[in-house]
DNA sequence: CCAGAAATTGGGAGCGCTTCCAAAACCTAG
DNA sequence: CTAGGTTTTGGAAGCGCTCCCAATTTCTGG
């Protein structure tokens, strides 16, 4: 019942820095190392995390900071999903996770994370176009990836998914099937997720030649927004209604069906996500897959890149998303 | 720009001890005080948490374990609430997290745990009837407080609701609308949150003199096994289904509506957890809330009470729910 | 069998902080 | 003004570990 590497040491007759060798993969005769092994298990010794990161300035425990909205935090599964990529990439390399939700003022955990000395690097979702938090991360010297990404940070290490592409390939898609006449639903202006997926959106109608004149109202992911941004949307007209997120797109279904009209005959109905609900809507609801845990992984994955070697120069990765089309869009279509 | 206390010293002209002392709150003398906080201010110091843990045996940081089935964690919104909850009491009391999700073996994670001597203490998820981590923790010498509890425990410190009375209350309730053929769908076997609920029906239709002969099927929490466990109530010919959470309830729904029968009027329905989606079915779902966020955030300061006085007797808690009455059982009921 | 190179090992100095202890400074009252 | 008590302060010893450096041991080949 050893609790500390000194008295390790002593049991195995070694010196201190012999065992420290041992644990860590330094270079030790075989005839040693079986030795202090033996020891080692029959000791169920654990090193002291403190000590071992006081002394190597390494703690194999990074930080990740999910700073968002409670109320989306609640219903959107993206987050524990993107937790659980996280957590099992770090399992893997039997890391820790500091977590930290967005409770208290940003500037306040940045001054936390970085004083702890505490984290080798962190992970940070970059969700708002402007995010001091962020910036202050990428500006100091602790090695950061963000999930999600701003314009701005083109030198920065981030994982995403390109939100762009996938909505040009759903608007396309609505615009094969037919309609010309699609609405689209924004997210929240201030949303990096939500600029992308309507610049997609608007690139693939440029491309089509169609005009978005009147066909875009502004929500905010939420489905209350889905319903009244449908409302409107309706009253102009449209034959396709494309929400920035499944939450919203419940909101449009609900409208729609209000009014009597029959998807995807009249109007055809879009989401992004992929909600676990999503299949399950009458009629299934058309939208887009997006790996959320492989995003994590990925993010951890990268990190440790980062740490490992810090002078490596940024890694951008976008992973791709999956058009998932069921019977809110081609009535005949696959069933899911 | 100093990063340790000895140049925060030098700076203000006193002892590494002294310093130390304003930091912690120790006695100091209020010139000297506010000196070195005049200094302390235009330097940004953070005191490095590896070090100071070293030194004091305690770090501020609590570890949160949620050993839980990846599936469940993804649609439920209950680890979020959960999560947020911890996260804001901690927040208050400028502690950090560390946290484990269920993805290494749980003797893993918990000798990872004990080892690290990183952590206070630790609130975990106790939702098995028999989980060898969490006996371990409770045996060994952290503090421990339990989210969720087991018959066994009965000298750990935990909070939960109360999943009987609710249960109860909700049997109770149909009943009062006229309903004695009640199913019930039983939530995973092993799962104590599910024995609760399972207990609480029992005794309301004992207390009512009503038989449970074959009024109860055993489902898994998922809405598939509402979907069949509500079709096998439905054959033996039951006026109501309570299911012991909402995702089930939601998949009886489904059942109920292929069937051509009404909610409420040929069966009514209810469910527990009040989810988001709950109030938002077709007819809104009569069901359960618990302060799962309060549930969080009351852990974490029992957790901390625990801490500061190790020698103090466990605390438990049993935090009230809330019947949510909606027109699944009361057609003209309140609307929500 | 021995010099020299290579591999292994132990000694010891810290990492940045808390905290015990004793010294120094300050009060109080006689 | 001083003895005795009370605060306040600084010195120094660790907390458990890593890692540099030098000493020791082991292995080469001539």
């Amino acid at each position: 019942m050893a609790r500390t590497i000194d008295e390790l040491a002593v049991l195995s007759g070694v010196s201190r820095a012999t065992v420290s060798r041992v644990l860590n993969g330094g270079s030790v005769s075989a005839k040693t190392r079986s030795r202090v092994e033996a020891v080692l298990g029959e000791t169920n010794y654990r090193p002291n995390l403190a000590a071992r990161s006081l002394a190597s300035g390494r703690s194999n425990v990074v930080g990740v900071v999910m700073h968002i909205d409670p109320h989306l935090l609640f219903q959107d599964p993206y987050f524990s999903q993107l937790l659980q990529g996280m957590s099992s990439a770090l399992a893997d390399r039997s890391a820790g996770m500091m977590l930290w939700l967005g409770n208290r003022s940003k500037e306040d955990t940045l001054g936390t994370i970085l004083s702890m000395g505490l984290v080798d690097g962190v992970v940070v979702t970059a969700n708002s176009l402007d995010d001091p938090l962020v910036d202050g991360l990428l500006a100091s010297e602790l090695p950061t990836v963000l999930v999600g990404h701003r314009k701005a940070d083109r030198t920065a290490s981030y994982v995403d998914v390109d939100g762009v592409h996938a909505a040009d390939a759903m608007t396309t898609h609505l615009i094969s099937i037919g309609r010309s006449r699609i609405g689209y639903i924004t997210g929240m202006p201030r949303n990096v997720a939500a600029a992308d997926r309507l610049a997609g959106y608007r690139q693939a109608m440029k491309r089509a030649g169609l005009s978005v004149a009147d066909t875009i109202v502004e929500g905010d992911f939420n489905t209350p927004t889905g319903v009244t941004g449908a409302a409107s949307l309706l009253d102009r007209g449209v034959d396709a209604i494309f929400c920035a997120n499944d939450a919203m797109a419940l909101g449009a279904l609900e409208t729609i069906r209000a009014r009597g009209l029959r998807v995807p005959e009249d109007v055809a109905l879009a989401g992004f996500d992929d909600l676990e609900f999503a299949a399950r809507l009458d009629p299934p609801l058309t939208t887009v897959r997006q790996g959320v845990r492989e995003q994590g992984a990925e993010a951890v994955r990268n990190l440790f890149e980062l740490i490992e070697d810090r002078s490596r120069s940024p890694r951008r990765v976008l992973l791709p998303t999956e058009l998932v089309i069921r019977q809110s869009t081609v009535g005949g279509g696959p069933r899911t």
